[in-house]
DNA sequence: GACGACTATTTATAGGCGCC
DNA sequence: GGCGCCTATAAATAGTCGTC
């Protein structure tokens, strides 16, 4: 604007470019402190170098007037900062949700395990005591099926190491037939304890469906 | 600039003062378009009128030049941005924490109810036995105090029905002694089924602690 | 190559004026 | 009261040179 008209189009002489940036840089950031000054207004400027340098400039807190512009700038339902307290709120209501839900699951749990009892209706504690009833019959079904089926596990481990004695016996007729007596040994015991816990288990049960 | 030298300070003629920020502003937005084509920068002004009229300026979208802004003007730890993403981090934590918690209690309680018990060992199933026998004992005990209370309560209410047929059989001597007959009756059949129930409760629990 | 100073010019604009 | 236009004049600045 000195010495030969301007042209407003990209300075390609990358030196020219870079003084030219800051002149007019200091230039505009003066000029928006003086209308600042002058008409009180509050004013911001951002400038970013090509180079990605930051320049900036703003009467008063920057973040007061972006803060402001984005209220203006609308209800802004594709703001950056909009979407995040978006998020914010849907992840609070979130943990909102699941606090109530933990807290009722373990009230449950809790009057399953009969503490806290006192607000129970009579009605709610006839409804947990066949419930507790329930949960025991089917509990100690399963426990019958595990121990029947290690009954049979063993049973089985047991027929396969007779097989192989009577193998051993048969391919050396001369020893005493004696075989592998701490093998069955322990399914014996095994057994034993088992169908005795399955015998308590149905005592235990006196006429639930 | 023109007609005379200017002091930056405050226009004091409010119209002067508006005339000048028109002027100014429109000189500000196009030094900041200039700066932004000549030095290839990106520039973003934002103006507010004293009144609170939002005026605007930037080269691409503005957004991105705030948000740019933003990641320039800091690790930025004590940043609005920096803090809001914080929050949300926490929050995340929290929801997948309490969704842990979730699927621990539902599976808790879903084992003292029977469900899903595939997954148990005999040890677990043998310590989930226990538990529910300790259970329903406490709560049969609670049942058996309930029970208790109220046919205390109805025996306190008979006792005083009785109280008041004696007075007014002294009162008037000519009648026939039967006074409130449906509130004995009620009293009646309700302490005979509790003290039915009650029975059936300890029928229930055969030698357990 | 960045920066300050200088200077010839171009720009911006204060103060008017007229219009709505 | 706001806006556009005009004009004299203040400011800004492109190009250049000198310094570090």
């Amino acid at each position: 604007m000195a010495r030969g008209k301007v042209q407003v189009r990209r300075i390609e002489n990358p030196t020219s470019r870079q003084v030219t940036f800051s002149k007019r840089r200091g230039g505009l950031i003066k000029k928006a402190h003086e209308l600042s000054v002058l008409c009180d207004a509050q004013v911001a400027v951002i400038v970013f170098s090509q180079r990605g340098k930051l320049y900036n400039f703003a009467t008063s807190d920057i973040q007061n007037i972006l803060a402001r512009y984005h209220e203006h700038k609308g209800d802004g339902s594709d703001t950056y900062k909009f979407r995040m307290e978006q998020c914010i709120l849907r992840l609070k209501k979130d943990v909102a949700d699941q606090e109530r839900k933990i807290e009722l699951l373990e009230d449950s749990l809790r009057k399953l395990l009969g503490q806290s009892l006192g607000s129970c209706s009579m009605e709610d504690i006839d409804k947990m005591e066949s419930q507790l009833e329930r949960s025991l019959c089917i509990i100690r079904a399963r426990k019958t099926q595990l121990f029947h089926e290690e009954v049979r596990r063993l049973e089985n481990k047991e027929l396969k190491l007779r097989e192989e004695n009577a193998r051993l016996i048969v391919m050396d007729k001369g020893e005493t037939p004696c075989p592998c007596p701490p093998a069955l040994g322990k399914t014996a015991v095994l057994s034993a304890s088992s169908s005795h816990v399955e015998t308590g288990l149905f005592i235990g049960l006196p006429g639930w469906a």
